[in-house]
DNA sequence: CCTCTTGCCGAAACCGGTTTCGGAAGTCAG
DNA sequence: CTGACTTCCGAAACCGGTTTCGGCAAGAGG
């Protein structure tokens, strides 16, 4: 009487449909479902649809944590967020996570996150995910060029995407912006305004992209028939303060540049800084273009001229490659890159000595060259 | 042949060590080993400690998803971010989630995350993750004043922890920053300098925070023996265009408030805006106190006196409340709250028609009253 | 010395799926 | 009409744990 009691008191809410109670309403086995479920070929076109329908219409949904007894797969994306470049990172994150989250859920998966307050904290974060089991693969934002992450990966055997590139590409797929390409045409657009004496300030080298925005600065200097001076090129700054300590450098030397490319927002906030200590003005005395794209670049003023990167349009797309990553496409076909956009506002001008109408003349005549 | 040969070829470094590994190099069952490792009673400390010991020795973790089958469990935590907000949200989240995640991952707990754009999506999100049971139990942050996600996380049985207060208690396990207070401390701090005409601008009114901080104001005004004009208060600004707007209005108005305090630091940015068109200087001709602690306040010229909530401190207690709340503890036993930090910079000074020393005399009066 | 507990652990079912294996029909050539 | 081959599905094992149930041995009480 009581296992009868027990039987009747079951209406609660709560009760899942299993992959039992559909093979029970068709009169099938749970394999016989399993397998229409999962499209394997030895299941008859009428039994598939007969099931995918009736799952449909009673609401069924296999348990992902069930499957991935079995499959040894959860359907989630790992990522791993390192605090300690939190103030450059902060920006991007919520774009950029929401990008990753939409595109994963649309496709049933879930995204876990894990947060670390160093890099050796970061490695220990991700052993212990991997042991764990936490996520099928991870997205590694951020790619440094000497990435711990990369080696642990690629020594488990467990699929990841870059939001960044690297040399190694061994095993490794990724998604990146063309940051080189933005150096690039920043330069190509001062020289176009009269600018010939040209300063640049990159971020962090630890990061993957430094040399390439370097080297993305140098080849528009080269393109522009500009002489590159060692003396106005500075490395290393992500913040704020950084940025200003080599503004000032820069903007005090005997020969100061009249405009410098910053490879990051957060930089070039700097430079404002240390402009505004030396009674320059931005856009007047000394240009700055720099990239990112933060909402802190338009708070200021002038607002700054920068070249945005879309990261949620990144995360999607990473989400995406990692998806297909983990389900065992080649990482060699899983790489894809953008451009970031240009966004002219008002921290570039002509430089102060060059009239205005000659920066125009200057600008007809390279536009000739080009086309 | 065949299946010998299969069984050899297994010493790939993938493969994990499961319970009953453990359970044979100990001579026991599967099940003696499970009760140990989660302290059933009818285990004896002796047969207890040595399972444990083993389970070290081996690195044997059980897997989550291997017990959620049979739990129900997977010991994840559920945070959705509703993107519609996203321009006041953006500078808490990192910090916020990071906090969330360190907790989480200590007591060997994951974060799982997902994403929305509106409000109506949201809903969506909810119902789909507690079906498919992405997670034991929600963070809710950004508390509304009618929350569709309480009712439907209260309807479906699911544990859930809010980060902020609603009048309608039941079910709700809570952790807070009393923002009332540091609306009311602000009354006090700007009356002590000599203010009596106070402006208030409000956040969002869909919040729950906002009556709250709405009643600190005036409770403040209320201490420090001010009249409150109803023309002076304002509501729904949570963005600088929106402060902005606000701004201009206060401060066009036949008397003008001396003071504003603002419920949000965005807003208050806008105030700079608003009093930069009419050429007012912020701390001099009008002083500014908001709440939030959003970087952006110290970008600002002079750097804006706000209150300072610390989220990582908050992410990682209401972590631990949530998993505390899943452990089927009393929803009115996990309830705790703090206070946020005065941050004291330069948007805050004497009223301009009034001298300092007669400002002290007044300050020196109140303290007395205090006393 | 014999029962009655109590403490402690093994056996087996179970959770909700996946996957292997084998066999019953149906198809086709000979 | 028979034999070989497909096609398609059921039976059962399995994944890595948890939990119920029952039994054995030791200790307590009479």
């Amino acid at each position: 009487m009581t296992a009868q009691a027990r039987h009747i008191e079951k209406p609660n809410r709560l009760a899942r449909i299993t992959i039992s109670d559909v093979s029970d309403a068709l009169g099938l086995t749970k394999s016989t479902v399993s397998r229409a479920m999962n499209d394997y070929p030895d299941i008859s076109d009428a039994t598939r649809t007969r099931v995918k329908r009736m799952a449909e219409k009673m609401g069924y949904h296999p348990l992902s944590h069930a499957q991935a007894i079995k499959t040894g797969r959860t359907k989630s994306l790992g990522l791993v967020i390192q605090m300690a470049d939190h103030d450059s990172q902060r920006p991007f994150l919520a774009e950029f996570l929401a990008g990753l989250s939409t595109n994963a859920s649309q496709a049933g998966w879930t995204l876990t996150i894990a947060a670390s307050d160093s890099a050796e904290a970061t490695v220990d974060t991700f052993n212990d995910m991997i042991r764990n089991h936490k996520a099928d693969g991870f997205v590694l934002p951020r790619t440094m060029v000497n990435d711990p992450r990369i080696a642990i990966l690629r020594d488990n055997g467990v699929p990841f995407v870059l939001f960044g590139r690297t040399p190694d590409t061994e095993a490794c797929a990724w998604f990146d912006v063309l940051g080189e390409d933005a150096m690039k045409d920043a330069v190509t657009h001062l020289a176009s305004l009269g600018h010939n004496r040209i300063g640049f300030i990159n971020g962090g080298m630890q990061y993957s992209y430094a040399p390439l925005r370097r080297a993305g600065f140098l080849q528009g200097m080269t393109d522009a028939g500009l002489t590159v001076d060692p003396d106005l090129m500075r490395e290393n700054a992500v913040t704020i303060a950084e940025g200003a300590a080599h503004g000032r450098t820069l903007l005090s030397s005997p020969t100061p540049p009249t405009a410098i490319v910053c490879a990051v927002d957060m930089a070039a906030l700097g430079v404002y800084r240390a402009a505004a200590d030396f009674g320059l003005e931005i856009g007047k005395d000394v240009s700055v273009i720099s990239y990112d794209g933060i909402p802190d670049g338009a708070h200021v003023s002038p607002q700054l001229t920068t070249f945005v990167a879309d990261f949620r349009d990144a995360g999607e797309r990473i989400s995406a490659l990692l998806i297909r990553r983990i389900k065992g496409e080649d990482p060699e076909n899983l790489r894809e890159t953008t451009e970031a956009a240009f966004l002219e506002r008002g921290s570039t001008g002509t430089p102060r000595h060059m009239p205005a109408d000659l920066a125009r003349a200057i600008t007809n005549h390279c536009n000739q060259d080009l086309s």
